[in-house]
RNA sequence: CGGGGUAUGGCGCAGCGUGGUAGCGCGUCCGCUUUGGGAGCGGAAGGCCCCCGGUUCGAAUCCGGGUACCCCGACCA
């Protein structure tokens, strides 16, 4: 394939445009891959589609060759699966709606787990038929609270999503394991870095679930990982190391003891200090048990209060504690809800008046690290007293646990104790065993050996390919431009003529015809009456993986030779070039 | 949905304070010169100045109300 640059749908921009911020966005724009249509949707343009189509091939080889077979649904899709699996409603503005000229609704589909389970059951009735693996590469509409970072965040995105049918648990197992190496050889196949980390199950529902994060400083997401093992988890996913219950037999009794003007655990813990100080040690922030409240909306529009304790130490974060109680959404405690329950002292609120017993009766969970027989200080429940030496599991029993506590660097690792750190990244992959919610709601059955009805276990892969073009250029740029990796790059050799001289261009054209016919792609910059200067600097924003000279070394029967990412240049005899080019491209 | 910023040819921006013929750079087109690091000179095309309303003889500019986009926080491939 040959891309000759003078007659090339291209238009490369000098400045950078000015509401693009990150570097996959400004590049992809400047460079003239994509276009703006509308706000988080663009059109790919030749170049642009060249990238996307060839991220689009890796992924389908490695979905065939883990035995996936391709299948594709309609992205125009009516409501009823979604009302069964209560998806309509759950998605919210989310969701793209829209009706058709008889007033029936329809969406354009933010994923296909309906679809795929009910195609499934509409062929398939035996165990004989399982295992099945397919999927699709689909366009999938989103519509946002915030699209950005161009097509690193759209509303209209492609991804390719499978979804794997098992009798047992055994088969899913399998089928999510084969999935999760297609991922690892996908990524590596992109030139994409990439970490495997524990994630959470989302919206989808079910269980084991892991996602395949693109270290990037732009990246939505935050992730740890720890430094002395392999362990990494979505800062949602991570379980704390939460210690054994330690005995209480000999703990003094819990007291109330007077500490007026202390709501704050700032104030409290210098009133500790001053008022009830130890020879062993000071009070600080950890020996003392924050209770925060919330509201927890359900999708049905309920509201229940909720309270959590977390050591003093830390912050509740947003985030973990949203991701546990998906699909309800927090909302702060407001003062008309303190009004509501009288019980609750703003500032001094202790185990007393939370939980089952409690006097307010609202569901109270706590950090894990909140295990039986620790000792804490904590709100009285009366204004200006707090409550010390209270046991856990003596003096108070939560409701449950909730990993609802910030996550900090240097934390312990819960696999091996060893220092965690954080990072950010792009999400690229999501493998999880969805489990049988989608089998069970749509009546997907299938007779086993004995002739007996069960219901299939389902996994779930999907993969950010639109995506994935901008993430590998968020690892892949430098000053000058994109620097594509060779299996994604639109062409292997951009091949420069500079100057005016005929026969220039008469042997980057012969030289262009060659890679061809060696099964090179080359973009080749014929352009007549450009100055080099404009080639050189077009060739380094597109980003080709090598960019090839005919010009002024042409009296000696040499090219240039230019690796783009290294920046290392070689002279090579023209008479060479197209053998040197096949060992470089094709190694 | 909360906070901040911006809307002026394809792209990047000035002009708005103190109303008076809409400008600059890049890009595009024509001509001549130039050709290894975003060339020079001369000519040209291309604008509901975000929208609606108001003030005024006159509004890109002043006033009121909308809308959109970008960035930072709550959601996800």
């Amino acid at each position: 394939m040959i891309w000759r640059m003078s007659t090339l749908f291209l238009r490369t921009l000098r400045d950078d445009p000015a509401d693009a911020e990150v570097p996959s966005h400004r590049l992809l724009v400047r460079a003239g891959y994509v276009r703006r249509a509308a706000p988080g949707i663009y059109s790919w343009l030749p170049l642009g589609y060249e990238v996307y189509r060839n991220v689009e091939r890796v992924v389908r080889e490695e979905m065939h060759a883990i035995g996936a077979q391709e299948v594709h649904f309609p992205a125009l899709l009516p409501r009823e699966p979604y009302e069964v699996t209560g998806r309509w409603t759950e998605y919210g503005d989310t969701l793209f709606r829209l009706e058709d000229r008889k007033g029936a609704d329809y969406l354009l589909g933010p994923t296909h787990e309906e679809m795929f389970t009910l195609l499934v059951k509409d062929l398939y009735s035996s165990y004989k038929d399982l295992p099945l693996s397919i999927f699709q590469v689909q366009t999938k509409y989103r519509d946002e609270a915030r699209p950005r970072a161009g097509i690193l965040r759209g509303r209209e995105f492609v991804m390719k999503d499978s979804y794997s049918f098992d009798v047992d648990d055994a088969g899913l197992q399998r089928s999510y394991d084969a999935h999760r190496g297609a991922y690892v050889r996908t990524c590596e196949r992109l030139g994409m870095p990439y970490v495997v980390v524990a994630a959470m199950s989302g919206a989808m529902g079910g269980s084991a679930s892991e996602e395949f994060l693109v270290p990037a400083v732009h990246g939505e997401d935050t992730y740890v990982r720890c430094t002395a093992c392999d362990y990494a988890a979505n800062v949602e996913a991570v379980r704390v190391a939460a210690p054994g219950p330690l005995p209480w037999d000999d703990a003094p009794a819990a007291h109330a003891e007077q500490t007026p003007g202390t709501p704050t655990i700032e104030t409290l813990v210098d009133h500790l200090n001053a008022a009830f100080g130890r020879e062993d040690r000071s009070w600080t922030a950890a020996d003392t048990l924050k209770n925060v409240l919330v509201t927890l909306v359900r999708p049905d529009g309920t509201r229940e209060p909720l309270a959590v304790g977390v050591p003093g130490d830390r912050d509740v974060d947003e985030k973990r504690l949203a991701a546990q109680v998906e699909p309800a959404v927090v909302e702060p405690f407001t003062e008309a809800d303190f009004a509501a329950h009288p019980t609750l002292t703003k500032g001094y609120i202790g185990p007393g008046a939370l939980g089952e017993k409690g006097t307010s009766g609202i569901r109270y969970v706590v950090d894990p690290r909140v295990v039986g027989g620790t000792r804490w200080v904590t709100g009285a429940g009366v204004d200006g007293s707090h409550v010390l030496d209270l046991v856990a599991g003596r003096d108070f029993t939560p409701d449950g646990t909730i990993e609802a506590a910030g996550i900090r660097d240097g934390d312990p690792c819960p696999v091996c104790g060893g220092a965690l750190e954080s990072a950010r990244g792009i999400e690229m992959g999501h493998v999880f065993q969805l489990g049988r919610k989608y089998s069970e709601a749509l009546g997907l059955q299938v007779l086993d050996e004995s002739g007996r009805l069960v219901t299939p276990t389902m996994g779930s892969y999907g993969f950010g390919v639109s995506r994935a073009v901008a993430a590998i250029v968020e690892n892949s740029h430098d000053d000058l431009g994109i620097v594509w990796p060779r299996s994604v790059a639109p062409a292997d050799v951009h091949l420069v003529a500079t100057g005016k001289d005929v026969a220039v261009f008469e042997a980057a054209a012969a030289l262009a015809a060659e890679c061809e016919a060696a099964g090179i792609g080359v973009l080749y910059d014929d352009r007549p009456k450009v100055s080099p200067g404009v080639k050189f600097k077009d060739a380094e924003l597109l980003g080709m993986p090598t960019i090839v000279t005919v010009g002024r070394g042409l009296v000696d029967g040499v090219v240039e030779v230019r690796d783009r990412a290294t920046g290392v240049r070689e002279d090579v005899p023209l008479a060479d070039a197209a053998a040197h080019l096949a060992a470089l491209c094709h190694p």
